[in-house]
DNA sequence: GACGAACCATACAGACTTGTCTGTTGGGTT
DNA sequence: AACCCAACAGACAAGTCTGTATGGTTCGTC
């Protein structure tokens, strides 16, 4: 049953209750009692909660990162991988309980300011934007439109998946698809025009 | 020095240190502490902290909302409106230090769940939305486009919010500022157009 | 067979949390 | 004068938190 390596239990329930309550609302006396793990075998491991956030965030990182690897050398429409990523996005919000993106819900919880922590976090966004500027150049070459159209993407998708999880509804994720879609009809159109 | 009003002094420094730090990092000790007043003062208007909580997002609920309606019936371009309305935005954020939006950082940060909270958070956001798409009704009176151009606005605002926080930069919603200018700019042609 | 790493259980320190309780002070009203 | 009520101070309960310390067990490798 137990998974044989102490350190991948930890890390596996941590995961899984930091992305269900937040950082702040769970302690490591919960983290060992659910994993199953001695509590000196957690210090063994870690050296800190904040620590063992932070090796949180960067695997969940690591793994988004290869994923949009694999997303962007893929064959296929740019404009069907955008709506796709949009797709699993209502997935992933109705299997965890409409809590919404790890990173930003640990900038909300994080009781006081950590350098390492934070510059993860930013890593991951500015990452995540990079992939839609990637997307977003692909559809539509011409230089700053297409740089705009990126971040526009990036922005809705920061705006839904945050007003999904307020809202506990589904429903902003869908308006941002609608966004999109027109979006990119409407720089067709301008690219056509010109 | 003090205010007059034990309840009014609560109020405020709760309101200062939740927006500050958020609800889960703030304990009341320090809350009474800072406003100078007794515990006992504090249980006498406050039957728990999580009735503070709610108290404080039904007032910061009411301040934004008239403040919607007065931005409404101003006279005015409804486009100036949308971007003043951004601009106002990023002084929000200059002044508390890159904290983002209190009902948002509430969600994240409350440690289980409560319904007057929840629902007192998703009116809020809804007042939100139904603001945007008044604006946008004012400049595109064609209902189909209209209704999607004001969730649009919504979703890049909160987009903008929540990135703005987690990049501790006011770049997003410059971003956004351009993203919507954009988008008027291109519903304008397409109704000159039809 | 010996050494060391990883793991286990458990007790502890010290600081923190929310909320309760007792008792006092002082201004305003009846 | 009697009463009410808001506000005060401060101790207390019962539990939480992170992190440390002690000591014992299992297991692979030299």
């Amino acid at each position: 049953m137990k998974k044989t390596n102490a350190r991948e239990r930890l890390l596996g329930t941590a995961a899984d209750l930091f992305t269900e309550r937040g950082y702040g609302a769970v302690g490591i006396n919960e983290i060992i009692a659910k994993s199953e793990t001695a509590k000196a075998s957690f210090y063994h491991h870690f050296p800190s909660k904040e620590n063992l956030c932070l090796t949180w965030l960067e695997e969940t990182h690591a793994r988004s990162d290869t994923r949009h690897d694999a997303i962007l050398n893929e064959p296929g429409d740019a404009e069907e991988k955008v709506i796709h990523y949009f797709a699993s996005l209502k997935e992933w919000m109705k299997t965890k309980d409409f809590r919404g993106c790890p990173f930003t819900n640990t900038v909300s919880s994080l009781d006081k300011a950590s350098p390492p922590i934070s510059e993860q976090i930013e890593l991951h966004k500015l990452s995540i934007r990079d992939f839609f500027s990637a997307l977003a150049r692909e559809m539509a070459p011409a230089g700053s439109a297409s740089r705009r159209l990126g971040t526009t993407f990036f922005l809705l998708y920061s705006g839904a998946t945050t007003e999904a999880q307020n809202l506990r509804s589904n429903w902003p994720i869908d308006a941002a698809v609608e966004s999109v879609r027109h979006l990119i009809s409407a720089s067709k159109e301008a690219s056509a025009k010109a």
